[in-house]
DNA sequence: TCCTCGTAAGATAGCGCTGTCTTATCGAAG
DNA sequence: CTTCGATAAGACAGCGCTATCTTACGAGGA
């Protein structure tokens, strides 16, 4: 009598299913992974044994002996924010569902951070990561190579070859704002940002080339790196105001700056749109309801996450991808604020 | 000539450190992860080797022979929310410097979904979980029992033997809330409540149960099962101020909800708090610059996720823990709205 | 001096899968 | 009727680590 399984997990193996369903252990493997050499027949009676014993594969063995886990890697540069969470939560929802894990990697905006979670996130072996933006150190750049995994940059567009990319057009958005605000017959326009990152820059770009192209003066601006707050954007719009008693019209980089201004112009007895407009970024929820209505930019996030998914979907797969570009554009909702 | 390790990862393994060292791989590898029986000599020569060949252990392997990985389960209810998300945030900062990777399941609200996490996650052998309170189907429990992984609960507290809880009272913090409105001299008040789940009734509780024990009426309540939003709380004011205009006073079960009334209140031209008082719950960051700012409960959210993770760790390391309830408080902080 | 016992190091044997090579099977071509 | 190639199924080995058992060794007691 041995002790048999001492150290095992006790939950039924592939082998046992094999052993039900009458086939070699790797037929068994094979069939549960739909490699298409595998006759139906003794596909469906796998499929049968694996459910009669409930078996569940075993991922960090599969793991070892593929040398490839089934975890997808998505790193974002802050949770406190709705736009990643929406993001995230689409892309969870394509790929649980298919049986892959998917681990969360906070950057907080930091690109030295970032780089650490590459290098630790690559000891798991994900078959997959997801990116936000291109702006990232030449040692991160360098990992993702070497190491040969699949990767999907979310947010923003490239035309470069070889780079997957799913998002908006940052800059056009910008644009858009400034027109919309030069429509409302706004002149004297401000670009108030913090939480300096590549898209927030892009985005006051955008804005500040139309205003150029419109014969505007585009030199007004309060941009500062602290992390977006609403206390934060109460206190530029009241230190703009303060140095440019002129300003009409300010786009803020997000809306929880916009929130912020609104609540100190509500304090000052400032009219917002009547002596001037606001306009955000993202469409956040409560944007819809504060007083006034908040104009912004909807942006597709919960789009981005699942194009995103779909498309490492298909690269795990091996499938050919025509298009390394997914554009979702974005929307003006126009509101009170202007 | 044989073709060495065509399947290899290419990173070095514990067998090269080992040879380096002039040791066996299993005292390497027992010096690794501080087993308290090696040589201090052996483990530093072995941590040098490791060092010199930037050896990163591959965690499939370790999981598969040990069959316990390196993850820790984080169950939550929702992510579109700050509380959550804080949280999450101190759990990461705790164990992901310590090697644990941190997965996140989101059940939604549901204790069935939540179930169907358990089951899927249970499937790569965390090392331990981490649940949002206690209430789950009657299967959930018989699978963590089953499984044996440590599980530490967030956000209440229990007196139950056995059970390892980070939180404060929510009733306590109703009750609180009651009766801070009962001080301000209001009579006729409400609680208004969305996305009831276990923590928001027993808020509720605590809150009636203190007006009825100041002997004012308690019957009022508004409490719907849809999901809270800014927009809902706007409709459930509207709605409950119909229904009940003497109303002077609401306790929301969250300060999303407030947040949306005090809109609501503003486009009306109802004077809070002077015809009417509210409080939320949870001190979002936006409750101290909205007009008029909120009074709210300021919810110990970061310091749940990280003694909860602390915890952990200890359950992790087979150490004694002598208090298996940690009531890390909270705190009301009185704003203008009240 | 011999023997026991406690401790540290090593040898061994897997954990549960999948990559790769080999073998069986069958139909088509010569 | 034989040969060949394509295809499906299986045998085998090993991914990189750790649990467990075994051995070596020195200290202490009889």
């Amino acid at each position: 009598m041995r002790k048999e399984a001492s150290r095992a997990t006790g939950r039924p193996t592939l082998a046992e299913v094999a052993r039900l369903a009458g086939v070699s252990q790797i037929t068994a493997s094979r069939a549960l992974r739909d490699v298409p050499t595998v006759d139906p027949v003794l596909v469906s009676k796998v499929r049968e044994a694996s459910k009669a014993l409930g078996y569940v594969p075993n991922p960090a063995a599969r793991t070892l002996a593929s040398a490839r886990s089934q975890s997808v890697v998505v790193l974002v540069p802050a949770l406190s924010n709705h736009l990643f969470i929406e993001t995230l939560e689409a892309i969870h929802n394509v790929l649980r569902p298919r049986g892959y894990d998917v681990l969360i990697g906070n950057f907080h905006y930091s690109r030295k951070e970032e780089e650490e979670l590459i290098r630790n996130y690559l000891a798991i072996q994900p078959c997959g990561i997801l990116l936000t933006g291109f702006d990232r150190t030449e040692a991160s750049r360098r990992l993702l190579e070497a190491n040969k995994v699949p990767c999907v940059h979310m947010m923003e567009l490239t035309k470069a070859e070889d780079i997957f990319s799913v998002g908006f057009s940052q800059e056009d958005a910008g644009a858009v704002i400034a027109r919309h605000l030069l429509a409302r017959g706004k002149r004297r326009l401000a670009y108030v940002a913090a939480q300096l990152d590549a898209r927030v820059i892009r985005r006051g770009e955008g804005f500040k080339r139309a205003l150029a192209e419109a014969g505007v003066d585009a030199s007004l601006e309060l941009v500062v790196p602290d992390p977006s707050s609403v206390g934060l954007g109460g206190e530029l719009f009241d230190r703009l105001l303060r140095q440019h008693p002129e300003v009409d019209g300010i786009f803020f980089c997000n809306d929880d700056l916009a929130h912020g201004a609104i609540f100190e112009a509500q304090r000052q007895g400032i009219s917002v749109p009547g002596r001037i407009a606001f306009v955000g970024f993202n469409d956040l929820p409560m944007s819809a309801h504060i007083v006034p209505r908040l104009t912004s930019i909807r942006t597709p996030r919960e789009d981005v996450g699942k194009h995103a998914a779909h498309l490492m979907l298909a690269l795990l797969a091996g499938a050919e991808v025509r298009d390394r570009t997914i554009d979702l554009g974005f929307e003006l909702v126009v509101r009170e604020s202007s």
